[in-house]
DNA sequence: TCACGATTCTTAGCTTAGCTAATGAGCTTG
DNA sequence: CAAGCTCATTAGCTAAGCTAAGAATCGTGA
């Protein structure tokens, strides 16, 4: 159990730092007038569920509600995702993405992702498949 | 290829979404008075290295010069960080961890990796062997 | 040698992302 | 129906990141 302790605390300083590292990087390829990183991964989850109200979003994103706020904010800004009222409960309001939101969606992911595709584009098939389960894994952890 | 960059892609956009979401987590893990983040890679960095330029600081850290002066200034203001003049070139500076930099770093940095390593511990060791190595592979993607 | 270009660091000013605390509107229940 | 809860937002803060611009210093080529 020392042992297994031992190696937990060692890779969870590696990891932190390359997750710390990478996060950066992506960041850094935005384009501008793009989506940020947040803002997308919002409008994804949106695109996945379908519908969900703030609080349902927030959960999702692991961020509180207050900024959950300003990130659709900004996306309502550019016409990406409507508020429309809940149908029973007058707190509530039912986040969707928009047509626009759907469409643009797509291309933005796309720009989105391009650096780091090409990246691991050129690792071997055994480097991504070590990201793909850990990318599993690493979204276990985060979901505790 | 078709297939390879198809597979790239779809794993870029779980990828991200992982490390976004592991990123959040962990930052939400910091207890009050406790160092962030970037502070703490910076002073990692700082004591791996010895000593450090603010630039070489910064290229290490893959941020912009004026962003390793603010995060720098935080850690200046704890006494964790001391800026002493260059020797030969008088417009750089010379930035080493401080004593106190040193002892306090041991004790953040346990604390600050405690959640995920508790975490980590409670997977299999075929899953940590799968982070551990996706942990490399990250490292490198991010320096290119 | 000295003037000009390059490098280094910092300052100023901006945006985004996150947080907590507080507010107001609307449910729900005793 | 009043008291208390929940939901969303607002207000206000900090940290992290960026670019642009400035001051000091270095180095080099004429």
């Amino acid at each position: 159990m020392a042992t297994e302790r031992g190696t937990a605390d060692e890779l969870a300083r590696t990891l932190r730092e390359a997750i710390l590292r990478l996060n950066r990087r992506v960041r850094q390829t935005r384009a501008v007038g793009d989506l940020t990183f947040s803002q997308l991964s919002a409008l994804t989850s949106l695109q996945l569920h379908g519908a969900l109200t703030p609080r349902e979003l927030a959960d999702v994103e692991r961020v509180q509600p207050p900024t959950m706020t300003k990130i659709v904010g900004k996306l309502e800004d550019r016409g990406l995702v409507a508020r429309t009222p809940h149908p029973t409960d007058g707190r509530q309001v039912i986040l969707a993405p928009t047509e626009q939101g759907r469409t643009m969606y797509a291309q933005f992911e796309q720009v989105r992702n391009e650096w780091l595709a090409e990246q691991l584009a050129a690792l071997s098939p055994d480097e991504r498949d070590v990201l793909a389960r850990a990318a599993q894994i690493m979204q276990q952890v985060a979901q505790a």
